[in-house]
DNA sequence: TATTGTTATACTCTATAACTATA
DNA sequence: TATAGTTATAGAGTATAACAATA
């Protein structure tokens, strides 16, 4: 019916939207701090701990060999260490080292924080049904 | 006061993974149309009507000299033409071809597609309260 | 003088294919 | 044989700085 399309139609709107001025945000608040937004996702996700390349390459939907350079860069500036995995001598842990934990620490209250502005005029009940809805929405992509 | 601070980061977690959800459907659906994400978006923007490289470049959020190469490419590809302006001799308007305005609707269909396959679950309430939820928000940024 | 768009340059991101070393 | 990670290569995205043409 007419009335359901105009209202999908709106929400993919809305959402895709919503992912570039997230998109924006994350650039924006990425750069002051000298990363890229792909090396802040990529230290904000060692938050959660070390990670083998296979692993962390599928956490960021890109190839290992893309991975390769992204460490390296990294590598050079001290913000993640490959450290040799003693189960398997093929493979490593990526880990933030002290300063990539910082940085990493910084770029995720920023981003927080950022975004927290965006959304500061919900009220409590809106905000936790917003969180709840797009909770249920990553966990089924 | 805890709770609150909770259901903040909670939040903009959820804002942030939905944000890398979207962008690895986006890449995902231009790909097979032999389309970057970027690509997609800038035939999508200019499903509104042709554009000023300096209008175009400030709704991609890219710097202009950005927008020329990837004008270019997709010049080259004749999914866009840059039109001389008649009022403005230094100006041009970036303009879909007939190629590209069918690709544009079919990177915009395909999205949109995924995008409710992803929300198929919600009831029309919900997704009207996500809908108005999330055009608050990109209306503050 | 200010603005529009381009050029030149340098990095970063990314994928594909082929490779090495280990399992 | 299969897997972990790297190397080589190529193309795309991006910013900065300097520029030409026009307003």
């Amino acid at each position: 019916m007419a009335t359901k399309t105009a209202v999908d139609a709106d929400l993919a709107g809305a959402l895709v939207q919503t992912m570039h001025v997230l998109q924006d945000l994350y650039a924006e608040t990425s750069r002051p701090l000298g990363l890229t937004p792909q090396q802040a996702h990529l230290l904000c996700v060692l938050l959660g701990g070390p990670l083998g390349m296979t692993e962390l390459s599928r956490i960021l939907s890109i190839e290992r060999s893309s991975l390769t350079s992204m460490v390296d860069r990294l590598e050079r500036r001290d913000l993640v260490a490959r450290i040799p995995d003693p189960k398997d001598r093929r493979a490593c842990q990526i880990e933030l080292t002290t300063a990539g934990l910082q940085q990493a620490h910084e770029a995720h209250d920023a981003f927080t924080q950022r975004i927290e502005a965006l959304t500061a005029d919900l009220s409590s009940t809106a905000r936790r049904t917003l969180a709840t809805t797009l909770t249920g929405i990553v966990a089924r992509a």
